[in-house]
DNA sequence: CTCCCAATTGAGACCGGTCTCATAATACAT
DNA sequence: ATGTATTATGAGACCGGTCTCAATTGGGAG
């Protein structure tokens, strides 16, 4: 521990105690604004605290006082749009009531979700905001609870953990937008996920790990069943996310298959843009050989030739209210769980037609 | 502090050590996994750590041994997917490297950076990763520099400022891609950028505040003047990119102009997304009315229709050899400063084509 | 001119870790 | 048996803050 003798030593507050003269104690007070200090000592310690150019060490501080000021967030894929504005949202927010974040990315693995809890407990983050990779594997959020530390989810809730959750409508979202699917006379109809799944085909919902998307397919299906569409099952496609390329696969074997589908319901926006680029590859036209929804409003939805008709989740302000929700159990209110389930919006644009048989296409 | 008190009190070294039956500084060896243990009481502590679900202070550790094992990002906007991808980037790098990454906006603003560098600076970061808002006021930059910080600049260097650097072959990038727009037949051109400036129009690059903004103006004006092209400035246009509906509004009055450009060369994504759907929303077609060329391969780009040329930046790389350069510094290397400038590809689409003239659409 | 109360101030413990140093215990060579 | 090197352990200082508590000071009341 040579820090002492280096010139670069961060100044800490007995060096600005020091130079005003005064006792540790009393310097301290005047930095950290808390106990009673004359008018002149404290113009004395400020300026000292300027000439030497003291930064507090936060650090130090939050060991003392047992709060770090931080809020921490673990999203899928930082890259995905979706929890891009998710991040800002909540950095925005937390920021305003004087908190800061601190990111970590699980990829969508549950082991790089526990690495990454385990991470910000040992940082003693205040709270946190986890979009669970994995509703089947959640010992590691249990443990949270259990220690007290406020949790929110966010946009995927988890059945039996009573914790604070953020979300959306997803099952009525998804029902709606079949619905509008089926109106427009399709029977044959695909609901494709990211989820994995070995082998890729869906057998039953207790395959589906992701509580929203197993809310979406239980949307889908229900819109099915009420239509007296048989075996809509078939329909739902494990697109499988982890390996890259082999969302693409799936995609082109579903359309390549000799009854594909005529009317796809996209899980989110990255297999809808995949579903869009194999539609341009194979030159089938959507509408009117495939027409398609997309579960969220991703910029590039709407200057597509046609533009692509969406379920709009009001992701900012989920932000917003996951972080608002946090902020107040960190700052100990005590009301019961609760459950934030925002209101989707569908915005209707070109992408929706009267099914037509699929020309095989070159 | 009745934390003592609290039956959710966080378990410590001391718990451990007293469980286990051994001295703190023993428990201590194990935990932090430093010095001589007997097998023995290693199982033993082991065990008591366990049985009590011990987490260690991250905090109280750092601020003993003076690292924090984090670094800091700060961008200008998490929500521009170019920056999303930064971010994403740097932090599998920094996890690779077993470090953490706390994030900050700083929404383009120079105030909200020197806030953001302040926390960060107070949270102790072993390192900081900065896209600069400003060139002009960069004191606080200084700052860090001469604390000794490793700090590294993202996609803007800085000149005159003798620090670590990571960004794109801006200058050529553009004056490349104006080339190509000169070697099509234009002769009237504009460059769009989202840069804000009172009263909106181009007087000099001294009014660029962001470095690789400027090097990419300059980079068009030097083949347009190459090119014998008379007065290019006139066709730089600062957009202002901080008030919402502004960059709109620009580049519509910049297509209603009664001799409006033939080709644009777009300084980011957004700004070209603006230009896309003022396009259409006027009716005009590219690139029979209007040949356009975008900074950044962002995902929508591949999609429209047509779909638009790009000057590819590399930013996953930029991000990773940006986090290694930061952690090597952090690691001790004492390397003279180093501009690690990456190479940019084109990627040839469909959204250049010959001048013609523009019709006065609707 | 005392006495009491409030306002300031300083000394030092504490937070939960790391790390130095002295001591105790063991193994080995002489 | 004695000396020495080696290893394991404990006591306690330290990091840079916060915070408790006692001591000091000054002013107004009696």
């Amino acid at each position: 521990m040579d820090r002492k003798t280096s010139p670069f030593r961060p100044v800490t507050v007995a060096d600005v105690a020091r130079r005003a003269e005064v006792s540790k104690a009393t310097a301290a007070r005047v930095l950290g604004g808390y106990g009673p200090v004359s008018e002149e000592v404290k113009l004395r310690v400020q300026a000292a605290a300027k000439a030497l150019d003291y930064r507090p060490n936060e650090l130090a501080r939050s060991v003392s006082t047992g709060k770090s000021g931080t809020i921490g967030i673990v999203v899928g894929d930082i890259e995905n749009a979706f929890f891009g504005i998710a991040v800002r949202s909540i950095s925005d927010t937390a920021h305003r009531h004087g908190f800061n974040v601190i990111l970590a990315n699980s990829g969508e693995e549950v082991e790089a979700e526990k690495a990454a809890l385990k991470v910000l407990v040992g940082k003693r983050v205040d709270g946190l905001i986890v979009t669970p990779a994995d509703n089947r594997t959640i010992a590691h959020l249990r443990d949270i609870v259990r220690s007290r530390r406020p949790l929110v989810l966010f946009d995927r809730p988890i059945e039996g953990l009573s914790v604070d959750v953020v979300a959306t409508d997803d099952r009525d979202a998804a029902y709606a937008a079949t619905m509008r699917l089926i109106e427009a006379g399709h029977r044959r109809l695909a609901y494709v996920t990211a989820l994995h799944a070995e082998p890729p085909v869906f057998i039953g919902p207790e395959q589906l790990y992701t509580s929203s998307v197993k809310a979406r397919i239980d949307g889908f299906l229900a819109a099915c069943h009420a239509a007296g569409i048989e075996a809509p099952e078939q329909g739902i496609c494990l697109a499988g996310g982890a390996i890259a390329g082999q969302q693409r696969a799936s995609v082109e074997r579903l359309l390549a298959d000799p009854e594909p589908p005529t009317a796809i319901l996209a899980s989110d926006s990255l297999v809808a843009f995949e579903i869009f680029k194999a539609t341009q590859a194979r030159g089938l036209r959507i509408p009117d050989h495939l027409s398609l929804i997309s579960f969220y409003d991703a910029e590039w939805t709407s200057v597509t030739t046609p533009p692509i008709s969406v379920i709009d989740q009001p992701v900012y302000d989920m932000g917003t209210r996951a972080a608002e929700l946090l902020i107040a159990r960190i700052n100990g209110e005590t009301s019961p769980v609760r459950q934030c389930i925002l209101p989707t919006r569908f915005i209707a644009r070109e992408s929706i037609g009267a099914p037509r048989r699929l020309l095989a296409a070159i």
